[in-house]
RNA sequence: GGUCUGUUGGUGAAGCGGUUAACACGGUGCCCUCUCAAGGCAUUAUUCACGGGUUCAAGUCCCGUACAGACUACCA
């Protein structure tokens, strides 16, 4: 029996050598300069934060290269699939406008040269390697049970040693070709394990385009390449994978970084060239506990991109926010070109911070703050109803019943240097001006402030709707009539005159205005209220003073 | 246990052998002001996890320690 036989028996039905498939994948016609690469999730039809900010990474770089960004699935583990997986990830990815060049496009359709993008439709490419192994001595069977492993480790634990399946403790590394074939045969169970060449007393260097030279021992575990039911490990697949799809950089989080030297000897024995790698910081944060650890979708609200969705964050403002945690030199960037855009901004590997970012939702809300204070009254309608669509369609209606009223009232304090920055996100927006409208303007709760007298309080109101407002008034005029409307209260109608004599007077013209603004509005705080009574208008004022008594 | 990685303020961080240790968010105070928001002005790390060493000079280089994280699966 020879290696070829073993290898016959164990894949009968491969014919294509791996020379095939490097004629069938050739290298791709691209310089230098542009980079390929991807985002591979399996499809469990979820992206977190960890997640995203990893494809908005791949994505830039290939976009900034004028390279390529191709979505693979990897799904070789059955425990992760979920309903509709993929088309959950497609979704999540082009609401932040990540769409792939080349790929898994949807549920059932791919696009490029390079394909098949999902792993379980590869099995035949895996074969075909995991035979010219087998027949090159480069892998071998393993029958090892489940108890036979347990052993092996407790005998380590117990002596101290290093764990794991090399050398003496790899039984079957040195099994005769005879003994395998006979096995297999009697259709023994078994796994493909590498037959690792390498040396754990020698150092292998890994060259990583964020944490520069990482000097490990080399690799000389034989992990299992192909499982028992004839599908290969991450490992192996992305071996294959990245090198078939002729991919340049491998951007994934930092849990891979120790696993490098074992990809290092994979690519070497099978002949391919090393790709470039960028491991990437975990996202964290800090849990009740004060420890800090990984962002985590099971237990973090915020990890979801569902979160963000909900309480409208406007999806440029998430980019913004990666984007700076991606490159730290970002913000300054911002701060230098203000109009600039996230495309006009270059992405560079040495500036990815190496240790893990803790995730900042209060700047991640202060950027979407400022990102809707300077989008246009008219934008803003249209996120907040699109948004009201979804969580709060009473909203939603009043929007749309009234929406130039409404647009004024976005208006307010926006066409300024510096706009007004009241709506953090669009689920706040209603918790503003709610008020605005009468629809929601019963079961008021008034927040009198210094004057809080009944009497005073309709004394004044009468006075300023029958003898001092005018809606046709400008707004120098309109604050005069209140400063005449404070004196004749006796309220100082000037501030810095009031400061210097408080005692000659009952207070000052802000106690009058807040006495009309809470009539109004039930707050002691809103905007202008210049711009409030004139939205309002005549009647609606009216109503509302004579609603106080 | 082993192998790696990381550790600069409340947070994100700049810094790459000589700087007053940037900048941004947050906090605090003051000013402006009809309120709030915004804005303006201040202020917020005598010190870069700790201990040694190299150097005229160290967050910055080296060594130890501590802490945190990752990996150590027939999961990715």
């Amino acid at each position: 029996m020879t290696r070829k036989d073993l290898a016959n028996l164990m894949f009968p039905n491969v014919t294509e050598t791996i020379y095939d498939l490097e004629k069938k994948y050739p290298k791709r016609k691209l310089d230098d300069s542009q980079i390929v690469t991807r985002y591979a999730p399996s499809p469990t039809g979820f992206i977190h934060m960890g997640n995203l900010l990893s494809a908005f990474i791949a994505n830039k770089v290939a976009k900034d290269t004028n390279g390529i960004f191709y979505l693979r699935i990897e799904d070789t583990d059955n425990k992760r699939k979920v309903e509709n997986g993929i088309s959950k990830i497609i979704d999540d990815l082009a609401n932040f406008s990540i769409v792939p060049d080349e790929g898994v496009m949807s549920e059932d359709s791919q696009k490029g040269e390079y394909g098949p993008y999902i792993q379980s439709e590869r099995q035949e490419i895996y074969n075909v390697y995991a035979k010219y192994m087998i027949e090159n001595d480069l892998a071998y069977p393993c029958f090892c049970t489940e108890t036979d492993l347990e052993n092996i480790r407790s005998n380590q634990e117990a002596k101290k040693e290093r764990i794991g399946y090399y050398s003496k403790y790899a039984t079957c590394r040195n099994m005769s070709v005879d003994e395998a074939y006979r096995r297999i045969e009697n259709k023994e169970k078994y796994v493909i394990r590498l037959k690792s060449v390498g040396d754990f007393e020698k150092r292998v260097v890994v060259n990583d385009l964020v944490r520069g030279k990482v000097i490990f021992p080399e690799n000389d575990i034989d992990h299992v390449l192909v499982k028992s039911d004839g599908i290969p490990v991450y490992h192996f697949a992305h071996v294959i994978d990245d090198h078939l799809m002729r991919t340049t950089h491998i951007l994934r989080g930092e849990e891979w970084l120790s696993s490098v030297p074992l990809h290092l000897q994979l690519f070497l024995m099978l002949g391919f060239e090393v790709p470039k790698y960028a491991h990437l910081g975990l996202v964290m944060k800090i849990d009740e506990n004060g420890v800090r650890r990984k962002l985590s979708k099971r237990k973090d609200k915020e990890a979801a991109i569902s979160f963000y969705h909900e309480k409208g964050v406007p999806i440029e403002a998430v980019k913004l926010y990666l984007m700076t945690i991606a490159n730290s030199n970002f913000e300054a960037f911002l701060d230098a070109n203000p109009t600039a855009k996230i495309e006009d901004f270059k992405f560079d590997f040495k500036k990815v911070s190496a240790s893990g970012t803790l995730f900042d939702l209060d700047k991640l809300i202060n950027i979407s703050r400022n990102y809707i204070s300077r989008l246009t009254a008219l934008e803003v309608y249209n996120y907040a109803l699109k948004w009201a669509l979804e969580f709060d369609k009473e909203f939603a209606s009043l929007l749309e019943k009234y929406k130039d009223y409404s647009i004024s009232i976005f208006n307010i304090e926006r066409n300024q240097k510096k706009p007004r920055k009241d709506y953090d996100t669009f689920s706040s927006i209603k918790s503003h001006i709610w008020y605005m409208y009468d629809e929601y303007f019963t079961d008021l709760e008034y927040n009198w402030a210094k004057i809080n007298d009944k009497k005073e309080i309709s004394e004044i109101l009468d006075s300023y709707i029958n003898n001092y407002y005018d809606i046709e008034d400008d707004k120098d005029t309109w604050f005069n009539k209140i400063k005449e409307l404070a004196s004749s209260f006796g309220y100082c109608p000037d501030m810095k005159e009031y400061k210097l004599n408080p005692d000659n007077y009952k207070g000052n013209v802000s106690d009058i205005a807040t006495v009309i603004r809470v009539a109004v509005t039930t707050s002691t705080m809103s905007p202008d209220l210049y711009e409030i009574l004139k939205l309002l208008g005549t009647d609606r004022i009216k109503n509302r003073f004579i609603n106080i008594k």
